[in-house]
DNA sequence: TGAAATGTTGGGGCG
DNA sequence: ACGCCCCAACATTTC
């Protein structure tokens, strides 16, 4: 009997998930596989991550199940999987372009080969597949605005041969599970939860129903988001559909589709945003652990340990960055403004490299996606492509003024600040943006 | 998807 | 009426 294997990497759902649509339409006995293995070592899965990870590996396994299907769960590397496994006929799966999993995929594709196994590979997780976006000159984009043009020139093609085989409806109840639930799934390379209040308390921040948010974003915010978009204190002027996008329970197609019905352009360019970041870390895979561009590298970084804590912390005197670090480690997602803004502090005014605050991000982002973390931290940095450049240095207080004038974001979570008890700044901003500038023309 | 420093302009007060 | 100064408002340059 003929037996297909649907290999799930990043993509928790049943709608517009193209391997495995293509899998339900073959009338094959079908192995829905999830291997958890950490394939980078640099870039292990984060605190925040594995939480959210387990809630949507519990509510695929019960999206699949609506479908009669079961999702397997191996402890092990996909790659020794496949070398063992000789059940198969046909082994399908979606791109991903981390440079680890892209080395993977390899090695796989490889083995299958050998094996004289059928596979067959598609574009699920990106609107656009990376490879095939070059300019005129044969080059990889380096700006974004170029880049930005490009692809929306390419939207009609998609449209037509894309989206229609893809954009599948299932119903899905999704919920966040409890922590009992979660070991009940007794997944192995997984942490047990170390700290059940944290987990508990972040998760109450969040829905899993990632359809019904993007609808509901779409419907009634996404036309505001332009204008919204950058005030923290706002609670839709955001979608937060970012860990949802991370995992895969929400495609990209879909969410362009509702973007594009109520002609949200402004929303619609930042998920293009993320198609850049992904594309650059595909032409250039050294970016997620150096700087891209070798511009910074005679900084003398000061990487001080004791700031660096102050702001992992939320405890720089800072209210607008202390607030963000602190929304941070409540909910494990961080309004985009205040990443920029507190990325800039660490940055610049305590003199920290990028990396440092990436790791950061990563281990407590519900959302931490490594394309997407690198491009954020290499832009504020000044070092990657179509970057801030290193002079721009953010002022905390007049970043506030503008985008938290009645201070309600600060207000939220550092209630002290308004009471009086509350840390003196843990660096003087004039005096560390000159420092800042004088080390850069050094 | 900055901010500060520096330059320019033009109106009003005033001798 | 005129020149001079001040300075706000805006523009440009610089980091």
């Amino acid at each position: 009997m003929s037996k297909i294997c649907v290999w799930i990497r990043n993509e928790f759902r049943l709608n517009d998930n193209p391997a495995l649509i293509y899998a339900l339409h073959q009338k094959k006995s079908i192995d829905v596989i999830y291997c958890h293995h950490n394939s980078d070592h640099n870039w292990k899965l984060g605190s925040a991550a594995k939480v959210w990870l387990q809630q949507a590996l519990l509510n695929f396994a019960k999206d699949l199940k609506s479908q009669n299907l079961v999702l397997e769960i191996k402890e092990m590397n996909p790659i020794a999987f496949f070398q063992e496994k000789d059940c198969y006929d046909e082994i399908v799966f979606n791109k991903a372009f981390e440079p680890a999993l892209v080395d993977q995929e390899n090695k796989v594709s490889d083995i299958l080969k050998r094996k004289n196994i059928k596979s067959k590979i598609f574009n699920g997780n990106y609107l656009f597949d990376p490879e095939l976006i070059k300019n005129k000159q044969g080059q990889p984009f380096k700006v974004f605005t170029p880049f930005y043009k490009h692809c929306l020139a390419m939207f009609e093609d998609l449209i037509d041969s894309q989206f229609k085989l893809q954009l599948k409806e299932y119903d899905s109840g999704s919920q966040v599970a409890s922590c009992s639930q979660i070991d009940a799934l007794n997944l192995q390379g997984v942490d047990k939860p170390w700290n059940r209040s944290w987990q508990e308390k972040m998760m109450s921040y969040w829905n899993m129903d990632s359809k019904k948010l993007i609808r509901n974003f779409c419907e009634h915010d996404a036309r505001k988001y332009q204008e919204q978009r950058d005030f923290p204190a706002l609670e839709s002027g955001t979608s937060k559909i970012s860990p949802y996008l991370r995992f895969g329970q929400i495609s990209p197609f879909r969410i362009y589709h509702e973007a594009k019905k109520v002609n949200a352009n402004e929303f619609i360019r930042q998920l293009i945003w993320r198609e850049f970041a992904n594309y650059t870390m595909f032409h250039f895979p050294h970016s997620i652990n150096q700087d891209l561009y070798p511009n910074l590298k005679h900084i003398k970084w000061d990487n001080d340990a004791e700031m660096i804590e102050r702001w992992q912390r939320g405890l720089t005197g800072y209210p607008i960055v202390d607030a963000g670090m602190r929304e941070l480690w409540a909910t494990g997602w961080m309004h985009n403004r205040v990443r920029m803004i507190v990325g800039s502090f660490l940055i610049k005014d305590l003199l920290c490299h990028w990396t440092i605050g990436a790791k950061w991000f990563w281990d407590t982002l519900v959302d931490a996606d490594l394309a997407n973390n690198t491009m954020g931290w290499q832009w504020v940095a000044g070092s990657g492509v179509d970057a801030s450049p290193f002079f721009r240095i953010f002022n905390p207080y007049l970043q506030t003024e503008k985008f938290d004038p009645q201070m309600l974001y600060i207000k939220k979570w550092v209630p002290e600040y308004m009471t009086g008890d509350y840390p003196l700044p843990i660096v003087d901003h004039d005096f560390a943006r000159k420092r800042a500038l004088a080390i850069l023309k050094q």
